[in-house]
DNA sequence: TTGTACGCGTTATCAA
DNA sequence: TTGATAACGCGTACAA
C-alpha cells in the first residue's frame, strides 16, 4: 500500500533513533539532544519532507489550532476586512480560520459553536453583533460556558451578553458623532435609517443617533426613524420610504454605510440631489464610501486593524503570555467627504 | 479536576455497557444493537449532553471534515461570495471552511498548501486564477500531487495547470461576448482594461477581447491596452493613464468590474461623462455594479451559485457517491444596464 | 543523552 | 447481541 503517510516513526528508522527523539527535535524539548543526533534527525525530516499530523499532535494536546470566527455575512465587507486582518495575523503563527457564515441566523450560530466545540476550536471569534432573542442568549450562554471550561479563548467584537472579551466598537459614540457634525453643519429636521432589530449594534446606533438630538433639546420625531436591515437594498427601499416626508426633511443619518450607499443611490434615482437637496450620512467608512457619488461623509471604524489587533491578542493567549492587555479598543473618527450640506 | 471533557467512555459507563457499542450506536453501524440498550446510550448522550470529539474522530479515520478554501482575497466580493455559497452548501453536512487569503502571493499559497495538508484537509479548493509563475507551478504542482495522494479532493475554479478538477468559467467567452456587444453598438475604437499578469484569468480575458476585435477584422491597438490589477483603485488610475487617449476612444472594456467601477467613478470625477462621451464595460456581475453612475452592462458569473455546486461536489465526492458530475459549468449571461452608447 | 511504555478518544477487528 | 483489544500519530513520564 502506498497510502501510509510518513511519520514519526518513519523519521526515526531513517535517522537511527527513538520516535521519542524525533519528537523533542521537533517541538524543540527542553530535554537535552546530542547535537549530532539532532543534525541526523533534521536530515531525515528533510529526506523525507516529515510534517507532523496536526491532527495526532491535537488528540494529544487538546488543541486544533483552529480559531472560528463567526460572521453575519461575509460577502458584507465589514466582516470581510476583519477576518482579513485576522487571518493575516494568525497565519503566521501556524493557526489556521475556520468561519461560519450565519446570516444573521440563530440555528445557524448555535451550529456554528457546537461544531467549534467538537473540532476543539482554540479560540472563537464572534465577528457581529450579539442577536437580540432571548431565547437565543440562553442556549448560547450555556455554550459559551461550555467552550469556556474547554478553555477556549473568546472574543466578541460590540457587547455581547456572555462572559466573554467583548470590544467595545464605539457604536453608540459613532452614531452620536456623526449625528452631531450634521447638527453642526445647521440641519435640525433629521431623519433616521436603523439596522434590523435583532442587532445589538443596532440598538447601540439608535441610542447614539437620539443622544445627540437630545443633547441639542431637540424632539426626536418617530414619523422620521426608518427600520431598515444595514444593506444596500435595505437602505434603497428606505429611501422609497421616505419619500413622502422628504420635503421637511434636510439631512439623514443611515445606521451604516451601505444603508447610506443605497439611500443615496435611490435618492439619485429619484431625481433628490444629496447633497443640494438632502444629506446623507453613514457610518463604517467601507471601502466603497469614498467612491459614492456624491463621497459618503461618515465615521471610520478600522476593522481591518481590528481584525490584526484580535488575531494579536489571541496568539498572545494562546501562547500563555501572561501579561496581555485587551483588544485595544478601536479609534473611531470623522471622515468628512461630499454628502453633507452647510446651512449655515 | 473539572476539565475532564465528556468522552464515550463516560457515556458508557452511564448506559451501562462498553465504549464500542456506544461507538455504534453514535454511527449508526450496521452492527446489530438491541433497540434496549441503543435507547439506553441515547438517553445517557442526551444525559451528558455528549458530542464526539472530531479530532479522535479524525486520527482513527485520517479525516479531519476540513474543507480549505484558498482566495485571493476575502475582500472582494468576488471571492466573498463563492465562499459564502461553499460554506452555506458543507455546513449542513457537518464539515468546515478553512479559509486562507493570499493576496495573491505565492508564498503564502504555498503556505496554505501546507497548512491544508498537515491539518489533512479532506479537500481543498482554489477558488482564485493561477498564479502565471514557473518557479512556482512547480513546487505547487509536487503539493498538489502529495495532497491528492492523501485522498484529498482538490478542485480549481478557472484552469490550473494541475491534475485537478478544474472548473471552466469561460473567461475567455465572457470577455470576447462583452466586446462583441460593445462592438455590436458601432464602437470601433475600443480601450481594454487589463488584470494583473501573474493571473491566468487576466491572460484568458485578454485573450477574448482580442479574439473578438480579430473576429470583425479589426486591429488591437496596444497603445490602448492598459496593464491594472483587478482592484477599484487600479480602475481609478487606468482612467488616469487613459486620459491622454480619451478623445480617440468611444469605448472601454474593462477586465472586470471592480476596475470598470473605478475607472467610471474617475472618469466621471474628470467630468468625462459615461455613457455619453464614452461606453464602459466589465466582467462578473458584482452586486455592486447595478449601483453605480450609470449601472454597469456586463457578463454575469454567478460565483455564489458556482460555490453551491462546488459544495454540493465535494459533498458527493467525500461521501463516496460514486456517480458524480464534475460541478456543471457556469452559465454566463449578457447583463445590460446604462453603461453603453448606441452608436448606430 | 537516549529509549520504553502509555495514553489522548475513537473505531475496526476479532472473539465470545 | 456484546465487549475486549489494538491501533491511528504523537508527546510525556519514567527508566536506563
Amino acid at each position: 500500500m502506498e497510502k501510509s503517510e510518513i511519520t514519526i516513526k518513519d523519521v526515526a528508522k531513517l535517522a537511527g533513533c527513538s520516535p521519542t527523539t524525533v519528537s523533542r527535535v521537533i517541538n524543540n524539548s527542553d530535554h537535552p539532544v546530542s547535537s549530532k543526533t539532532k543534525a541526523l534527525v533534521k536530515e531525515a525530516i528533510k529526506e523525507l519532507n516529515f510534517r507532523p499530523n496536526r491532527i495526532a499532535q491535537g488528540l494529544k494536546s487538546d488543541k486544533s489550532h483552529i480559531i472560528g470566527v463567526i460572521v453575519h455575512d461575509i460577502c458584507d465587507s465589514y466582516f470581510a476586512q476583519m477576518v482579513k486582518g485576522i487571518e493575516e495575523f494568525i497565519s503566521d503563527y501556524d493557526y489556521i480560520i475556520n468561519i461560519y457564515n450565519t446570516n444573521r441566523g440563530i440555528e445557524k450560530e448555535l451550529h456554528s459553536v457546537n461544531m467549534l466545540k467538537v473540532n476543539r476550536a482554540d479560540a472563537v471569534v464572534f465577528a457581529g453583533s450579539t442577536l437580540l432573542d432571548e431565547e437565543y442568549r440562553k442556549i448560547m450562554g450555556e455554550y459559551v460556558q461550555n467552550l469556556k471550561k474547554q478553555g477556549t479563548v473568546i472574543v466578541g467584537v460590540t457587547p455581547h451578553p456572555f462572559e466573554i472579551v467583548n470590544i467595545e466598537l464605539g457604536n453608540e459614540l459613532a452614531a452620536q458623532t456623526i449625528t452631531d457634525y450634521v447638527l453642526n453643519k445647521g440641519h435640525r429636521k433629521i431623519a433616521y435609517v436603523a439596522g434590523p432589530k435583532i442587532l445589538n449594534t443596532s440598538q447601540q446606533r439608535s441610542e447614539g443617533f437620539k443622544k445627540a438630538l437630545k443633547c441639542r433639546g431637540i424632539e426626536v420625531d418617530n414619523r422620521l426613524i426608518i427600520r431598515s436591515d444595514f444593506s444596500f437594498e435595505g437602505g434603497r427601499k428606505a429611501a422609497l420610504e421616505l419619500l413622502d416626508n422628504i420635503d421637511e426633511v434636510t439631512a439623514v443619518v443611515a445606521a451604516n454605510d451601505a444603508t447610506a450607499l443605497g439611500l443615496m443611490w435611490e435618492l439619485n434615482n429619484q431625481g433628490i440631489k444629496v447633497p443640494q437637496d438632502v444629506s446623507v450620512v453613514g457610518v463604517d467608512d467601507l471601502p466603497e464610501a469614498k467612491y459614492s457619488y456624491p463621497p459618503l461623509t461618515t465615521i471610520s471604524l478600522p476593522v481591518y486593524k481590528l481584525g490584526k489587533q484580535i488575531g494579536e491578542y489571541l496568539i498572545n493567549k494562546l501562547h500563555g503570555n501572561k501579561i496581555v492587555d485587551d483588544p485595544a479598543n478601536v479609534q473611531i473618527s470623522l471622515i468628512e467627504r461630499g454628502s453633507v450640506r452647510d446651512l449655515l
